[in-house]
DNA sequence: TTGTATGCGTTATCAA
DNA sequence: TTGATAACGCATACAA
């Protein structure tokens, strides 16, 4: 014995097999595929795990099963109610299938290093992986089709998924925004949004659609995601000058038009008849301010789950759809 | 040999080593504990990983140095801003560290299994543990005490915690609250607030330091957490009846004091002259709100910090304090 | 500075 | 239905 490590006083599979004289198979087969094992053993086994507090260790059970019944989530923030809500509900639905969720933050950097935090969280050989986005560094696609590990990616519906996608078309929803501002009548428009992938794409989504039906963009705002009611306020700072007459803005998120509602409250501006607003998220606070907030609304819960779905069912050798499209909708509200 | 296990294509440090001419030993130093190789041969090895895309097995790692190098976060909600901070920050210090975060989700339901959910989580033989909040069923404290693995609780600051502790007085909060309303001159007031055990102590502190001080408790309001704007509208108009004369009133989160100052808007009550408003959390929404709303503010991201750097203090066998009391300041604004 | 032998705690596989 | 055995891929302890 060429060792002397700590004597660990953690109880081990060897010691429940003994205190219920089987041998430790057995005890793996009541806890991993319990009607391999006959009531009568397995009970006894039970009253073992129970009477010596046995904890299975997953580590060993994971070496050796190759099945390390982890996710690892990569999001770029759990601070915004945006990403926050499908991440949760993802997180629950994995824990119900007995999955441990490993929670990666990206953040809004473009120095960071993607492709190291990939590779570090693929050390520990997940049995899948969450994306929140689906904008990353070639060498992110590359490196997780190399490790051959189920991908979902989420909130974003890009044609070519690294394997399962689950989201929305943001382009479609610019398109959308414009459609609805147009039927009410609106002539002009502007934009206030981040400049993140998803929020580019809706802006360009809507300009594109304000040019068809012949409206004008009369202004448009661009800062720095994640996006907060400060930008909103800001935006309304710096576009009032262009906002007469009567113009509709579309919103890269909930904060944004909360901030250019209340901004627009201390300038006098009366809503919607001077300035429409739409948001985007449907958050809370959209739904319960004064007056309510225009929004897209998009169930984000069930695209979490969604994605927790696919994942497990792809884990588990099943088919799976390799891209699922989301529904929205406008929720028309006092602001238009 | 007993066994048909599919060979894996996944290269291992065995591969590196034999590439790069140099014993697996040599590998497992190059990459954790590269002084103790000479440059030469790091170089080498350096080179053979490259080539072949080596990524170390941390179960396997794990297993054998008995060290996992994961945290397991218990987290009741990330959806709320007031957790989403310091998780996010704990996350982030935890992973520059080298450390990856398992997410628990504990929910604020009383009927959760939380010694389970522990128990699900210790099979993972984290090497600390996170628990945001500290009030937790006594199973559960015996559980970790038991499993003698480094725990940090935060957000709570309690006589006994189960290993260190990094929060704040939430009694306390209350206490300067009600001392900061009637130093501006109030004899009349009010609460709404969540029913979770931190709220509760906040309350507290503020109902005995309005009696103390010759005050009258004229309403409260008890909501579910956690809280909402919503929550803050409803108490608004559950409370409305008992607010003339002049009151000023705690609120358990921002959220409710925003909800509070919406719907007395709508009402048409004048803030903060017949009605003062403190929130709790310091969230943008309060700073940005209009008026902006009075709030108690606490560094959440140095909480979440705090608590990263002590966990690992004490897992590199380093001393760490057991308790550490954050400081709270109210931030007086246009609502009070 | 580098290498060798061994075990970490579990599960897949085959045999009984 | 149960058991014996050999990996799973790496790092510790010790030797050279």
């Amino acid at each position: 014995m060429a060792r002397k490590r700590g004597t660990s006083a953690a109880v081990k599979i060897v010691d429940v097999a003994a205190a219920a004289n089987v041998a430790p198979m057995t005890v793996s087969r009541v806890l991993n595929a319990p009607d391999r094992v006959s009531p009568a053993t397995a009970a006894r086994v039970r009253e073992a795990i129970d009477k010596l507090g046995y904890v299975p260790n997953l580590i060993a059970g994971g070496l050796s099963s190759r099945r390390s019944r982890m996710i690892a989530a990569i999001v770029p923030t759990i601070a915004h109610p945006l990403f926050a809500a499908p991440v949760s509900a993802f997180t629950d639905a994995m824990s119900q299938a007995g999955y441990h969720v490993l929670l990666g933050l990206s953040g809004y950097q473009e120095d960071l290093d993607m492709p190291g935090l990939i590779r570090a969280v693929l050390g520990r050989r997940p049995d899948g992986l969450l994306l929140v986005g689906s904008h990353h560094p070639p060498a992110v696609a590359a490196l997780l089709r190399e490790a051959a590990v189920p991908v979902v990616e989420m909130f974003d519906f890009t044609p070519n998924p690294i394997d399962m996608l689950v989201g929305f078309d943001h382009r479609e929803v610019g398109v959308e925004v414009a459609r609805f501002f147009a039927g009410r009548g609106h002539k002009r428009f502007a934009v206030a949004r981040g400049n993140d992938a998803r929020a580019v794409e809706r802006g360009a989504g809507f300009a594109a659609t304000v040019r068809e039906l012949g409206g004008t963009l009369v202004g448009e705002w661009i800062y720095s995601a994640p996006s907060g009611i400060a930008d909103g306020r800001d935006a309304m700072r710096r576009l009032a000058p262009d906002l007469a007459p009567a113009t509709a803005v579309m919103c890269g998120s909930d904060m944004t038009a909360l901030g250019m509602l209340t901004e627009a409250r201390v300038r006098g501006l009366a809503v919607p008849e001077q300035l429409a607003i739409c948001g985007f998220g449907d958050l809370e606070v959209c739904r319960e301010s004064e007056p309510a907030i225009t929004s897209v609304t998009v169930d984000s819960a069930e695209m979490g789950r969604m994605a927790a779905r696919n994942l497990l069912a792809r884990i588990a050798g099943e088919s799976a759809p390799a891209r699922v499209l989301m529904p929205f909708r406008i929720v028309p509200r006092a602001t238009t």
